[in-house]
DNA sequence: CAGCATCCGCTTTGATACTG
DNA sequence: CAGTATCAAAGCGGATGCTG
């Protein structure tokens, strides 16, 4: 892409990260962690393979992001975010919290990928009864279980399954997100799909309040 | 553009400001207040006219900017950001700080407007004498004035001249800048065009730390 | 003059195929 | 696995013209 050629900070930021594509390599990256090319090709749904190539490089010149070989028996390359690409995150969670209203409706044709739920399901939620003890819930709402550790007053989100889980919730999650989120009522998120097993009164305790 | 059709919510803010110039005209709105249609393509040099049409009426559609009709004798257009608009305020701000590193370094070729270095400048100084009595200082670099105000340990940027500054700056931008976050030595921005008028002390109070 | 729309050459993207 | 090559379609940049 052509410089903006403004003595302007956003432009500068635009100028790295602007371009289509851009900066959900770095959401991936920042939220996945290392990567291989496959991996970043399959959290980035209809992102031609040249591109994917070209703004690889682009990162990599601009300081973003390192490429490593990893040595034998992986012997495959591992794309990272260097120090000056890990200081993104804030760019990437004003712009998660901004968006966060067009999750709690309804996206029926959405891919959907369990990573990019992670840090959307911490910002929907809080813990409404601190004084409880620590519980877990398993969602099963993308391509990978979630687990939702409440404790404390807050929640944190991670990917992964849950040994012990007090509530396992699976279904859509366009109805998932808006339920949890208090939007839409449990019954007719039932009806929609979502199934819930184990103790439901868990997720009065998550939902928060305004999105 | 077309949408990404992930059900993310970085995907999905950028689905609405990702396009090319799109943020720089949120940019332009929040730091200029309600614009002229012709305010906003002086602010975005180098902005094909079409498309800045279709991206103002692509931001009307989103609930992002809102259009109205100034009554005669005025009889122009006003675009504005809505409330939704005005949210987008920290990006702007995430971004500006992660590109600030780029504002001291040299940039002879940019275009400048005095509105994209309020925010920046805020970023890059510090009041380190809280104690001292407040102080205003005018800096010359851009199309227009920019007054600072020192107080209390804070620095205040804003668009406008000082009545009676304790002293004035002139001359390049990117050594202005550079000088006043630390990283130039007063006798190399001098001989770099940089002129400083009234009491060169007061600078040493405002140079910040590491950018 | 402010606020566009149209046209045209160029660049970027998207989809597919192919390679070390 | 990690790309390159190719090509049609879409988007962008610049110039110009039109309308209240």
């Amino acid at each position: 892409m052509k410089s903006y050629g403004e003595y302007c900070a956003v432009a500068k930021t635009l100028d790295v990260i602007g371009e289509r594509w851009t900066l959900l390599i770095v959401r991936e990256l920042s939220y996945q962690g290392p990567s291989r090319y496959t991996d970043l090709r399959d959290g980035l749904p209809g992102i031609a393979t040249n591109l994917l190539a070209d703004r690889l490089r682009s990162l990599e010149a601009a300081g973003v992001v390192s490429r490593e070989e990893a040595p034998p028996p992986v012997a495959t390359t591992l794309f990272s975010l260097t120090p000056r690409g890990e200081e993104l995150r804030p760019v990437l969670e004003t712009m998660m919290r901004w968006g966060l209203p067009f999750m709690t409706e309804e996206m029926p044709d959405d891919v959907v990928r369990s990573q990019w739920l992670v840090g959307a399901l911490e910002l929907l939620m809080e813990d409404r009864r601190p004084t409880d003890p620590r519980a877990e819930i398993e969602l099963r709402i993308g391509d990978r279980p979630i687990s939702l550790a409440v404790d404390g007053g807050s929640v944190e989100a991670a990917l992964g399954s849950v040994e012990d889980p007090g509530a396992v919730v699976s279904g859509p999650p366009d109805k998932v997100l808006p339920m949890l989120a208090g939007k839409l009522g449990r019954s007719d998120a039932e009806a929609a799909g979502v199934r819930i097993d184990g103790d439901p009164e868990l997720l009065d305790r998550v939902g928060a309040g305004p999105a």
